[in-house]
DNA sequence: TTTTATTGTCACACTATGAGACAATGATAA
DNA sequence: TTATCATTGTCTCATAGTGTGACAATAAAA
């Protein structure tokens, strides 16, 4: 979703974005203890969504995500992968656009391109949870956190997406370093193997992900963490550049 | 493309089509040697081109696609998958369809839907390629089979769709039964083998490749196929229901 | 009957993984 | 100071999967 900035029942085809197709993007973020995904909360609806938008006619596609992403966390150069284009005529529901818009003071026309159909390419993103304060935009009171298996109800088929970006950002665990977009730069063995199971939704085994890990050759061991408990201090770790 | 019904200079926005998004397909077939793909080749203009088009107002996405490939191949219940989304502004060549609409005696306006940019959605189909008398739409003369290494230059971005949708088919082979869609229902390990390494790009071991094959539990063992050369006969294998 | 090319299967070495054992360690309690 | 405790790093063993080559079985030709 976006903010006009003039007359916003104006019926200009597009208003500088392509029509008739969006994007949705899932953020991942990991708390030190649960996955995490940043949803927006619409202006006095009770709507829940994806943070998503459009494509300015000039813009590349992923630019554009970029660009929202930028916007709400300010973060740039985020890790990000396409997921799933999400097509059916289903996901077009024009009712909910229009409540959205009026609740914020606007009244577009029945044929005002926001009411439009749209097919929407979904996104996922991994962030620093820490590195982020996520600010709404104008449509939304709050861009915030929400736990991955405690999520609110979400507007159109955005539940279908988070599901679609899980079940990639899952199959693709082994292949891409997800854990160096989720953790900070010094990290534990064990707080990497939490990163994986929150992901997977399963425990793994202590000693079995620690030697995979080590075998890899992706990770550097630096210092010690004393924690203060009573028990052996485990490394820290970063990964190789 | 698609071919217009009426007066196909028109301006009717989006002419029942939505704007801005299109789809391509990457139609792979195994000739019994190697590995193909279907091109079109435009009236008069030389360009080779990805078959492709556009999506009705009322159209889920992937059944576009599906329409899109009955009318190419004829078959129902093709094995499709989604690939990739490109969407950057380089893509968008409005000369290409001027000179391929022209070639056909239209003579679109400057603000025609087609001339205006596409964001497309690449997909990648698996079919059986014995079963297929290809054919071309209204603007073009022909649809056929080319080795996927000894492709003809292609129009706007349709090399880099290809590379993807290769890239995503092997990325996709061990998970997907990619050989039930390329091979006829009975068929020998070799000709399996065969589907594989020509995908892959690269020659397999035989006796590891059998033993993963059977050890997968996706085959039953039919009858002998008996070629009338001078060597033991090959069993013929079928896929498990 | 012998030769030839191809196929089906096995043996061996090596690697990856599941599962548990155990010593090392940093703090706390006695 | 010593004993206890939770946690961590590493090892061993069994099992499964894969790379590699060997070898016998076969169908047709010589």
């Amino acid at each position: 979703m976006r903010s006009k900035q003039k007359n916003p029942a104006e019926d200009i085809p597009g208003d500088g974005f392509l029509t008739n197709i969006a994007y949705d993007s899932v953020v991942f973020g990991f708390s030190g203890e649960k996955l995490k995904i940043l949803l927006m909360e619409y202006h006095n609806t009770g709507f829940f969504a994806l943070p998503g938008g459009f494509v300015r006619r000039n813009e590349n596609l992923n630019d554009a995500v970029r660009r929202g992403l930028k916007e709400r966390t300010g973060l740039d150069n985020i890790y990000l992968e396409q997921c799933y284009v999400f097509g059916d005529t289903s996901r077009h529901n024009a009712q909910v656009l229009k409540t959205i818009l009026k609740a914020n003071g606007y009244n577009p026309g029945a044929s005002h391109w926001l009411l439009d159909r749209f097919i929407t390419v979904a996104y996922y993103a991994l962030i620093n949870y820490k590195n982020v304060v996520p600010k709404p935009d104008a449509l939304s009171d709050s861009c915030t956190w929400y736990d991955i298996d405690l999520l609110p109800e979400l507007i159109l088929d955005h539940k279908d997406i988070v599901a679609k970006a899980l079940q990639t950002l899952r199959s693709n665990l082994d292949q891409k370093l997800v854990g160096m977009n989720l953790l900070p730069v010094r990290f534990t063995m064990k707080e990497l193997k939490e990163v994986y199971e929150s992901i997977l939704g399963e425990k793994l085994r202590r000693t079995t992900f620690q030697r995979k890990m080590l075998n890899l050759d992706i990770l550097k061991r630096l210092g010690k963490q004393y924690s203060g408990k009573a028990h052996k201090a485990p490394y820290l770790y970063s990964f190789k550049k």
